[in-house]
DNA sequence: CGAACCATTGAGCGCTTTCAAGACTCGTGG
DNA sequence: CCACGAGTCTTGAAAGCGCTCAATGGTTCG
């Protein structure tokens, strides 16, 4: 790896701005003033990558920054009190993490990347501040944790009333129209979890991951090779996973 | 009904306040001075009482008021695709519901009486612009707004890792706990809901919910009564509960 | 007092899990 | 370069937990 300039994110030669973030009218998106995004730029810290495996803050660590993934993916999980996780979310690039350690002053969960990944933390006592100032960035946090929590209903349904083809059509098209917000194919993408993270988050067995994904593979819904997947028969997948009633289904 | 003094509130002869309810220390336990809980007096609504059955709001309508629960009970429930509806919560008084309509503008969710309950609105353009100036009242939204979100991981642990003793323990203490903040005896309560709104709230069948609490009875565990409820083994409920992995209860 | 709803109990079945074994991938070191 | 091994993924067979179906008793409320 030959030198390069003098900078705080090692690994680029020049420091990325908010101004210029391909994503940042998904990350925190804002009808800010320039003036105002300047501000919000000033107090983003942007690190070395972490690398697939390492911990991004862990559940019971004191909330100390907010943080928005700018490259790669990581999920988070919940720890029960025998050890056992549970995956609550995967977070691709533009989606902000952190938001729920607003509770008591502690992370409730711990984030892990699963892949290189690289984030901008925000420290939270700058972010406070800024916020007294900016009724904008205040209403579009309370946004975000409305949306997580909307995200945590959609799937308390699933884990309730869901069977196996049904959460796994779900969380195909979730990564999908994620993957798609973000100018990428709907339709053929590269998943960045395990079948086991898959299987924890949807409350399955890794076995029957793999079950649904041939049977998806053999009705021609979907091919698979490894992580990357093309999903081939969206109407099929979205009736599956719109929990659509038997009758409805049923071919005559 | 013998006519009374002229009120806003006009099933009760004295208008409540902020300032003189027993509740106020759990519904938004704020540090504020008694001039600025004036002013959050001030913009709260009280209206009638609403009756069993009813709607305080439905999902999909405009995001307008936040809520606090005086006296009664509310359960809050999504509806999927197929009409299907998923609990996903009970809401017992002093706490607030409806914040997760900050996500898009609208409620993502339905909020029906479980019994004769009484609720003190929040008008939102008036509780954002007293935000604008509170900070603690801010913070205290997002508390409450991460207190949401930690509950909803709780459960989506409960829906996809325990097994159904597992989750009428942990439905137990987590009411008798909340029971217990207000005051009330944590052993000895009185369920608002009925078994069929439990058993959608665990991802069970109503039938598992009976059986399990008859289980429950004959293992010296609790006393039921119809809705009435006695915990009398917390010890092992909490073991329970607390998803023990199978060595650790082994009898030898 | 009847109707509607709620709660309980039993029997049998089905979806998913568990257990087991083999195929594949990928990083590492000989 | 290839072999090795650990981890991941897939597939099969069997078992179990909770569901469905069904019937009865209990409660509430007009």
């Amino acid at each position: 790896m030959k030198p390069s300039l003098v900078s705080n994110t090692p690994l680029r030669g020049t420091q990325p701005h908010c101004q210029t973030c391909s994503l940042n009218s998904l990350c925190l998106p804002l009808s800010l003033s320039d003036n105002d995004m300047d501000r919000l730029d000033d107090i983003i810290r942007r690190g070395r990558p972490i690398q697939k495996g390492q911990l991004l803050f862990q559940q019971g660590e004191e909330f100390q920054s907010v943080y928005a993934v700018r490259t790669g993916a990581l999920k988070t999980y919940t720890l029960a009190s025998n050890g056992e996780e549970q995956i609550t979310g995967f977070h691709l690039a533009s989606e902000l993490i952190g938001l729920a350690g607003y509770d008591n002053g502690e992370y409730p969960l711990t984030a892990k990347a699963l892949e290189t990944t690289t984030v901008c933390e925000i420290p939270l006592t700058q972010l406070e501040s800024l916020a007294d100032d900016l009724p904008d960035l205040r209403r579009q946090l309370m946004r975000n944790m409305g949306t997580e929590i909307r995200h945590d209903q959609s799937m308390m349904l699933l884990l309730s009333k869901k069977n196996a083809e049904e959460r796994v059509a779900s969380f195909l098209l979730d990564i999908a129209q994620r993957y798609a917000r973000r100018g990428f194919s709907a339709s053929h993408f590269r998943l960045p979890m395990s079948r086991v993270d898959i299987s924890n988050y949807l409350g399955l067995a890794v076995e029957t991951i793999s079950r649904v994904f041939t049977r998806f593979q053999k009705n021609g819904l979907i091919e698979t090779q490894g992580k990357e997947v093309i999903l081939q028969d969206m109407d099929t997948l979205n009736e599956l996973a719109g929990l659509v009633d038997e009758e409805a289904c049923e071919h005559k």
